[in-house]
DNA sequence: TAGTGGTCTAGACCACCCA
DNA sequence: GGGTGGTCTAGACCACTAT
């Protein structure tokens, strides 16, 4: 009696990933289920779910239950973006962080952003302009509606001295939400404020934040002409 | 004797999220190990396991071998992008999808470019640059160059036919890399391919690509004027 | 060295959904 | 109806690392 060795779930995970790039199993074929792979591996079915599952969540294979697995026709790209606070942001660049808020009111937000945060109009929110500085330069210009329904608390917090973004991620920790990106030429109001001139080429994120169904705020940030934002594919 | 009801691991991440967010395990805690909360939950240890697996896949917690499972003091945000190739992204707008190739030559690439696919000085690559349209309006402009060592049947692939997006998709599916996105002002020669106006904001995306080690190709995008890439947070 | 998370197993039941 | 993936359990051993 020979002791077959124990399988790792991520050896597996390579097998059946090389068989794809090998054409073995070519785009769109449906592979043997997980009883019979476990038993062509040697190994518990579960082990082989757990690789699988793995390969699915990468965008390469295809699985429901009933019809099998398939392999994806497309393999679909995913990447991952992770968000540090921009504090962090700043000071990995081995610059000193620091942050000035530039305005601060409440007042019915103008309609699209009531609209992007569900609130009847005439509603009023508050109103942030910050600027996040890179070593005295100035580096991201954010513009901010918080929704004061979402978090009443927002109203009495110090923005002068706690920027929103680290305040939310204290008080409102749960959030799902979206991220846009696009490039825009910057106002003269805002290149005044980045340090450039009018007409340079920005990078933009538009973000809103939602936590359990409820609109929490939105927030259009500028980034500085030169800003790269890197993904892991 | 009452059966206790199963436990699910989405309920159990539920609740630990709520916690977490209702401050009963602030942020730096040590939150208690899998066994004590397996006992608490009434449910088996994996269970418990992969619940807190997956908040830290969301980065939510921080877990380690022996130190145990903490909350992360800034709960870094994470966004995904499934990048869907670029017949797919036009078509999802309702356009019907063009493609042209403008230029294809094999030749050593400049010294940056060299570097960065990891080739000597002086061995050839394959470069191209191809317009992808929506609606024979331009969409995208690709400048790319192809590490032949890495992928040496590209040099007879058919590239006027098939994008070398989709051609590298099928024939090196699985591959890491690295993104990176900017905005970028638009030289002549690329505001005339892409229809607008020279010194236009414009939407850069520079792709690194890498199956097993070796740099397979690299590639800048540019998109016209008014591209939006959104993000799921 | 001891305590923690990481993983594997064998078995079971369930949810889904195609035929 | 029946086959598939999805999940849970109870138990075990292992890998890592703080102390």
């Amino acid at each position: 009696m020979t002791a077959r060795p124990r399988q790792s779930w991520t050896a597996i995970a390579r097998e059946v990933s090389r068989r794809i790039s090998d054409g073995d199993w070519p785009a769109g074929a449906l592979i043997p289920n997980e009883a019979d792979l476990a038993q062509e591996f040697g190994c518990a079915r579960a082990t082989v779910s757990r690789a699988l599952r793995e390969l699915a969540d990468q965008g390469l294979l295809d699985r429901r239950r009933r019809a099998g697995t398939r392999v994806r026709e497309l393999p679909e790209r995913r990447a991952r973006l992770d968000i540090p606070v921009m504090r962090q942001q700043v000071e990995r660049r081995g610059a000193r962080y620091g942050y000035l808020l530039l305005l601060r009111e409440v007042l019915p937000p103008p309609s699209p952003v009531a609209a992007t945060l569900a609130l009847p109009q005439q509603v009023p929110a508050l109103h942030l302009r910050a600027l996040h500085n890179a070593d005295e330069a100035p580096f991201l210009l954010e513009d901010r509606w918080i929704n004061l329904r979402a978090v009443p608390d927002a109203e009495t917090a110090d923005f002068a001295r706690e920027n929103a973004n680290e305040w939310l991620l204290r008080n409102v920790p749960l959030t799902t939400g979206e991220l846009g990106l696009t490039a825009c030429a910057a106002a003269p109001e805002e290149a005044e404020l980045l340090n450039c001139a009018p007409g340079d080429a920005l990078f933009q994120q538009d973000r809103i934040t939602i936590n359990d169904g409820e609109r929490v705020t939105w927030v259009r940030s500028l980034y500085a002409p030169g800003y790269r934002m890197r993904l892991a594919l």
